[in-house]
DNA sequence: CCCTTTTCTTGATAATTGTCAAGCATGCAA
DNA sequence: TTGCATGCTTGACAATTATCAAGAAAAGGG
């Protein structure tokens, strides 16, 4: 792999206490792919060959089953995704694919157990990294459990708006029919949600949210920080 | 704490690995308690101040949030729970409570982060723990948003009858009416659900369920080893 | 640029799920 | 045993969500 790109994977908190060394051996061993988009980068069943890092562009995490199909997640840069699955040593549960144009490394699953086995510090971060994957699934699942899809819509809004700066317009960075699966629901019913949430002060122009007022639409959603504050 | 459990939490995969000196000093710092049913162990949001193993009984692992609540796991013995909020020494994400007479090992948080920092065997272990934790909220996540309320509960019922030793008869080992919120649904329509699988030959006698016609039921509730499958 | 394709929206309708109220069953305690 | 509390079930109804169909808007490709 071109190592141009060492420096920023070194700094993934993944990647940062580890030896030297050992660094250097998972490099080694991983290349880098470009892929256009919407191509499948990983089914769910499949082996764990690869632990995938991100480097640019955006990948969707999504499963599969009788027909019908969910995203779990939106993976963007500069993050690993599939670690528990290559750590285990078993079949990824989520299918991937790309959803623009993305730079990704791909690291032998085999290499990184052994490091995995010897670095110390490496287990350490890997422990960091599952643990805060793990209670961001867990919040995940109290937000679909515990509300309703107008109250999941109105908490997805706060989040983004926040991720986008704080500003009271912003930008939607999902697909609407992406965003309806994340949040558990049709695509006609996203389009429904938002003019549910007109009474609220929130107004939708194409990819444009703008809050125009934000105590009502706070007062509303109840935003809690053990479901939708995904950084503790 | 009476060193008559040691052997049974040396044995937890969890600490199985780790060094001598190391279990004897986690073993130090901790005490085992019982407790009655429906006691209150745990309060999401709360610093995460123990590691705590069921030796027996049952504990109930839920959320709240705007005055409803609902059930996200049940742990049996022998096993730990909430590791991911001592490792990350964050807030609890998760309420617990005792659903039958239990006895629990508390072990200081502190302890736990302390000799995670300095024995490689146990931080591998708590990787392992941590990545079957993730993968099964993965799986439990895929559940909810892949399959009908219907669906749901038939899955639920062949993985119990498999629980169970595989006969066609066996016993629920929920109350209903946290299997209902376990499940996602209200008891009233569990209730309902339980009737609407007569058709593919279950029938139900309070806690007691039958399975007349295996295949029939098999081919409705499609179980597949990436949602119901919690060992992989 | 136009044309095609896809996404988004809207309405009508159906299916699913939740709520409320009441009755039944079960288990526990006096 | 009786009485009480709790959980379970059922029915009627309401709310939520999904499905289907069609048109509008937006995006991508020659």
């Amino acid at each position: 792999m071109p190592e141009v790109h060492y420096p920023e994977i070194r700094a993934l908190n993944l990647f940062a206490g580890m030896q030297e060394a050992h660094f250097q051996a998972l490099m080694r061993g991983a290349y880098v792919q470009n892929f256009p988009p919407q191509i499948d980068l990983i089914s769910e069943g499949e082996p764990s060959d690869f632990l995938h890092v991100l480097i640019s562009g955006s990948v969707d995490l999504f499963a599969r089953w009788n027909g019908r199909e969910t995203s779990l997640a939106t993976v963007r840069p500069i993050s690993s995704f599939i670690l528990a699955a290559t750590i285990r040593n078993s079949p990824y549960l989520m299918s991937a694919r790309t959803l623009e144009k993305s730079r990704i490394i791909l690291i032998p699953s085999q290499d990184v157990r052994g490091i995995f086995d010897v670095d110390g510090e490496f287990a350490r971060a890997v422990v960091s990294e599952l643990a805060q994957c793990y209670r961001s699934v867990v919040k995940s699942q109290k937000d679909l459990k515990l509300r309703t899809s107008l109250e999941r819509l109105a908490n997805y809004v706060l989040r983004q708006q926040k991720r986008a700066g704080g500003a009271a317009s912003f930008d939607l960075d999902h697909e609407k029919r992406r965003l309806a699966s994340v949040l558990g629901m049709t695509p006609e019913n996203l389009s429904r949600a938002f003019k549910g949430l007109q009474p609220y002060g929130v107004t939708v122009e194409g990819a444009r949210i703008t809050i125009r007022d934000q105590p009502d639409l706070e007062r509303f959603a109840r935003p809690n920080p053990l479901i939708d504050d995904h950084a503790t």
